[in-house]
DNA sequence: ATCAGATTCAACCATGTGGTTGACTATATG
DNA sequence: CATATAGTCAACCACATGGTTGAATCTGAT
């Protein structure tokens, strides 16, 4: 493999990104399309589709075989599950109760500050 | 919620698509951190890094708390959810063997170009 | 041979991104 | 007070992105 794992993260990531290539790989889990049908539900250009499908076959994410004159395109999610695994290791800190965590910082807060006066601006944005 | 489901999605796929980002998050994961800390590791100028806390922040994966002069940032992987719940829609096509289903279209292309002579170009790029 | 279809290529444009630097604000400390 | 520390802001730069258009290529059909 020539193309590092963060690499790969990076044009999966990227590519996923956008609206329009997300709805593109959800058209191409009921069957393969060209791009013309790829193209077809959005209001752009056959070449701006084109792009967009070339960013999802950079990521690998699409697999094109030219038969005659149309370029057929095949979903391939094998790339999304080094995503899907990235992201999973953050899962505990979303599934977990952060509640007792936040308490705790709370408290570290106040120590840190202990002999000190004010109760200043402590939040914003 | 004025964002939509789609825009949370375009920013944090957006954020996670860039190796300092993912690493900003990574080492978030240990503990609070201000901005020098989490700009530390890069070679890049303090500014930069506060950009890509923003970014961060922007998609919600970021919460800061001003603390004096030092801006706390904490994790928060709620938004990573939803990408991966978006992702793991896709985890049968890559889970289950797709061997039988590349077969099935090999032979459907063969029957398309039943008739014809050549073996001519079918692989680019 | 001709014509229509599917798609790419190349050039162009506006905007976004990732980075820099210098000036500024606010806070902490001697 | 003076000075160092933590960060932001604003302007700038090079390059990427997402879009357009017109021409070119290749294939299929008449």
């Amino acid at each position: 493999m020539v193309e590092s794992d963060s690499e790969r993260l990076n044009a999966v990531f990227h590519a996923l990104a956008d609206p329009t290539r997300r709805a593109m790989l959800q058209s191409l889990t009921t069957g393969d399309r060209n791009i013309s049908e790829l193209a077809a539900p959005f209001d752009m250009s056959l070449e701006a589709a084109s792009k967009h499908v070339k960013v999802l076959e950079r990521a690998g994410m699409i697999r094109r075989s030219i038969k005659g004159r149309t370029h057929v395109c095949r979903l391939d999610a094998q790339p999304m599950h080094g995503g899907l695994e990235w992201i999973r290791h953050y899962e505990r800190f979303w599934s977990r109760r952060l509640d007792k965590l936040e308490e705790l910082l709370e408290t570290e807060d106040r120590i840190a500050r202990k002999s000190r006066t004010s109760k200043k601006a402590r939040r914003k944005r």
